[in-house]
RNA sequence: GCCCCCGUAGCCCAAUGGCAGAGGCAAACCCCUUAAAAGGGUUGGAGUGCGGGUUCGAGUCCCGCCGGGGGCACCA
């Protein structure tokens, strides 16, 4: 990019020193960049005030906070020049301002960089943070620097380790066996919520299922909170990201029914929705890895059974839960009686049951399920209506019919509706004590162990008498040991096993020879609170000192992608509700308003190395500089869609600014001149632009805010060519109006603009302008008259004219008469902008 | 398969149910200039994916298609 940015040098320079040296008006973004970094230090406008004297409205503004994989990219260049469009416009409404930076520098690729220079994954972490921290100044956010902080500071993940003692306390994080997604290529475990479409969220590697030991968080018994407390959510996050949430905690209700297994003393519940077709129920499947399968199988059929568990273990996700799969299972040799009319169904083990919904066990009515009737005419089962719908018979079609209907073959339920027969037969089994009803959720604990290095260790000891025993709080942090290289390649188990001194520890609670876990937590961990730790970084008697967050919190505006509907958010809407019944926070939502934006693509397609599209962040301002570059991001459309590189000109962006930053160096009229004796013309378009970018800015549409602020340029530049010229006050109030609401995309500019306007000081704090109501009034406004809704005639008429008056003039008009052949039919007056005439 | 969102000039995008165009890119032309760059200015161009409906009036609301994006997907 090699473009020169020094000032130009200009063949007319005089000797001396010159009144009109136009250099002096050339729009050098570099060299202000260079001049408001340092002033900014000095002034250091951004801090965020805990004096609690202060007597302004607190307001606490969030961005994500960004991992430390290199230098910032186009896709932060997005995020954070639109979350800084509302910082720096709360920063001119006058509240106090917490916007804080800090970053989630615990994860793999630390590591992965660590492994490959033989190096501590600390050193390539700790760079990256500087070489960001340095391009977050240089992009010019509006950031509270002294608040900094990094998860994998000891001082940070001490608090993770305290937390999860509190938790393991409530029965929140526990231990349990079972069958879990491994990723293969990044040798660890991951939670549901990262694995995507059968493969790592991370990494993209083929997920497969393991038997493993691990801990969880309990967060399927705040399931129904999540869910409920979405009305909160309602006004302030996007539609998208609820609904999204709400699928994936898939809360469902039905009910619990008892089954007796002939030859087990205990009867086996299932869960089911439809509770109304138990007489339907043809057969019985249990899931393939469920304990009850290994249990009540046959000896008969024992070879058979375990044949095809050992078949169905080898199966990855991807081609378990192909939907194109055939239906596979083997018969256990046993039957179960049917609650409700003493019938004996064969029971199967099929992979179409899983064990960990419901009971893992299901009973099978094919009539009326799609799953159960593919089951039963794969393997000639029965199929039995119980719910007349009107169409044709689904053991004949293989349509299985799940819809509305009535009920038949169903004794006490017959001639009953779905609805009505769902409540009958719950009230039966609840009767009879077969059964009740049950409410399910798709949610899975959340798993949080990691068989990885650049993490939290989990605080606990394992001792052969004691069992799990937590670190005491006072010996906390358990810092990570110091592990480099090759040490920390992955083999499958975790790479703190490897630090033998480290592990083997006596017991807090015997004094006995016992080890240490030596799996790290999850880095979500880490994020489900930093936004609390923001508050009082420094704190050290707790993870965050309460009263603060009670003056700050909850989180104003929270910006960052949608990728994390069901990660970041969803754990962070988990802690919180955990710390509020531990009486540690005052609100049940962190989040109040939540703004997904969109990506920065290019050419239609993710920048990627292998495409070779990627566009450099620090390429694109040393080019353009970084106010072109922030205006690009915010004026490329609205802040939710993706922008595509290859759309948008930075090279325009530049050019705006230096226009505008031309209008701003020319007023010629003297700091204070009062606008009331300027041009009205340009004071009506500074009033209106006012006006429209407050409620633009504050309903997020910051792309037209822009475009506004583009046409006040444009009648600025007109006034001062072609009407009364620079020395106008209007011409002031219109640059100065510019600069504060330009500052909030383009700080740079503004800065310098309203130092040449002859301002001292930072732009940053200077009051928002409030428009003139008296310069929104138009004189008169276009009246559009239309005769059967085409426009035929058009009437200058007063702004406050009444509906009648309106009327009677629109109906005068000439145009009008020629088209009108006696009275009107009716007449639509919406004055006094329209009348519309049906002849 | 089910659910959600989106289709407006060549392109990115505006438009409380009320004149389809605010802004930008690109294009063409003009001014400034010895020339170019920079700068200033002017102009053209869609009837809103398709088909119905509601309404005095539909880009906007409703129904059905088509196209694009996303979520869930053996969750009983």
């Amino acid at each position: 990019m090699g473009r020169d940015h020094g000032p130009r040098q200009c063949g007319t320079t005089t000797e001396g020193p010159t009144v009109s040296d136009r250099s002096e008006q050339q729009y050098d973004p570099q060299a202000l960049q260079a001049k408001w970094q340092r002033r900014w230090e000095e002034l250091d406008p951004f801090r965020a005030e805990e004096d609690p004297a202060d007597p302004r409205e607190r307001r606490y503004m969030l961005d994500m906070f960004p991992y430390p994989s290199g230098d910032l990219h186009m896709g932060h260049g997005e995020v954070f020049a639109i979350g800084d469009v509302l910082a720096r416009y709360w920063f001119h409404k006058g509240y106090n301002v917490l916007h804080p930076i800090g970053w989630d520098s615990f994860g793999l690729p630390a590591e992965n960089a660590a492994i490959r220079r033989n190096a501590h994954p600390a050193e390539w972490t700790y760079a990256n943070i500087e070489t960001q921290a340095t391009s977050f100044k240089r992009y010019g956010i509006s950031f509270d620097w002294s608040r900094r902080l990094h998860t994998s500071d000891p001082e940070y993940y001490k608090w993770n380790q305290w937390l999860f003692n509190r938790f393991f306390e409530r029965g929140l994080a526990y231990r349990k066996g079972g069958l879990v997604n491994w990723c293969p290529q990044d040798q660890t475990v991951l939670a549901n919520e990262q694995v995507v479409a059968g493969r790592c969220e991370r990494c993209g590697a083929e997920v497969v299922r393991r038997e493993l030991t691990q801990w969880y968080f309990k967060i399927t018994e705040y399931a129904d909170r999540l869910l409920d407390d979405m009305d909160q959510l309602e006004a302030g996050w996007p539609e998208r990201v609820l609904t999204i949430q709400r699928n994936w905690i898939g809360r469902s209700e039905g009910a619990d029914v008892r089954f007796r297994i002939e030859g087990r003393e205990e009867p086996v519940t299932v869960y089911t929705t439809r509770p109304d077709t138990l007489f339907g129920a043809t057969f019985f499947v249990v899931a393939p890895d469920a304990a009850l399968a290994e249990e009540i199988v046959s000896d008969g059929q024992r070879a058979a059974f375990e044949a095809y568990r050992a078949e169905v273990a080898k199966l990855s996700d991807i081609e378990r839960l192909s939907t194109e799969k055939e239906k596979t299972g083997v018969f256990l040799g046993v039957h179960a009686i049917n609650p409700v009319n003493g019938e004996r169904i064969p029971v199967w083990a099929a992979d179409y049951v899983l064990s960990d919904y419901g009971h893992g066990a299901i009973m099978a009515v094919p009539a009326h399920d799609q799953r159960d009737l593919d089951f039963a005419r794969k393997f000639g089962l029965p199929v039995r209506v119980v719910v007349h719908t009107g169409l044709a018979d689904p053991g004949e079609t293989g349509e299985a019919t799940p819809g509305e209907g009535t009920l038949v073959n169903s004794g006490p339920l017959d001639g009953l509706t779905k609805a009505e027969a769902i409540d009958r037969i719950i009230q039966i089994l609840e009767e009879r004590g077969l059964g009740k009803r049950a409410v399910n959720f798709r949610l899975r604990d959340w798993l949080l162990s990691r068989q990885r290095f650049w993490g939290t260790p989990i605080p606990i000891i394992h001792c052969p008498d004691c069992g799990e025993v937590p670190v005491p709080d006072e010996q906390l942090p358990v810092t990570l040991p110091d592990l480099r290289g090759e040490a920390l390649a992955p083999k499958g188990i975790a790479p703190l096993a490897n630090a033998a001194d480290w592990v083997n520890v006596e017991c807090p609670k015997c004094g006995g020879a016992a080890k240490r876990d030596t799996d790290t937590m999850d880095t979500f961990v880490d994020s489900s609170w930093y936004f609390l730790r923001y508050c009082s970084p420094g704190y050290t008697e707790g993870p965050f000192d309460v009263e603060q967050v009670r003056k700050w919190g909850p989180i104003d505006q929270y910006v960052g992608g949608i990728e994390h509907a069901v990660l970041h958010l969803l754990y962070a809407r988990f802690f919180t509700k955990v710390l509020y019944d531990m009486g540690m926070v005052g609100f049940t939502e962190p989040f109040v308003r939540l703004l997904n934006q969109g990506q920065v693509i290019n050419q239609g397609k993710a920048m990627s190395k292998s495409l070779g599209n990627g566009v450099d962040l620090g390429e694109q301002i040393d080019t353009y500089g970084v106010d072109a570059v922030r205006l690009t991001m915010v004026f490329a459309g609205p802040p939710e869609d993706d922008i595509d590189w290859a759309d948008v000109s930075p090279a325009a962006s530049q050019k705006f600014l230096s226009r505008a930053f031309r209008v701003m160096s020319e007023v010629t009229s003297p700091l204070g001149a009062d606008p009331a004796t300027g041009d009205l013309e340009l004071r009506r378009v500074t009033h209106r632009t006012i006006d429209e970018v407050t409620k633009l800015v504050e309903s997020y549409r910051f792309n037209v805010a822009v475009a506004r602020m583009m046409e006040l340029t444009t009648a600025a530049r007109r006034t001062i060519d072609s009407g009364p010229g620079a020395g106008d006050p209007a011409v002031r109030e219109a640059a100065e109006t510019l600069a504060v609401l330009l500052s909030l995309v383009a700080p740079y500019v503004a800065e310098e603009g309203w130092e040449r306007l002859g301002h001292t000081g930072s732009i940053a704090r200077v009051p928002w302008p409030v428009a003139d109501p008296a310069l929104l009034v138009q004189e008169s406004v276009t009246c559009v008259v239309q005769v059967a809704g085409k426009v035929r005639d058009r009437l200058e008429v007063s702004p406050d004219i009444g509906e009648d008056a309106l009327a009677e003039l629109a109906l005068a008009s000439e145009k009008v008469k020629a088209l009108l052949s006696g009275a009107p039919r009716r007449v639509i007056v919406r004055a006094p902008k329209l009348v519309n005439i049906v002849p």
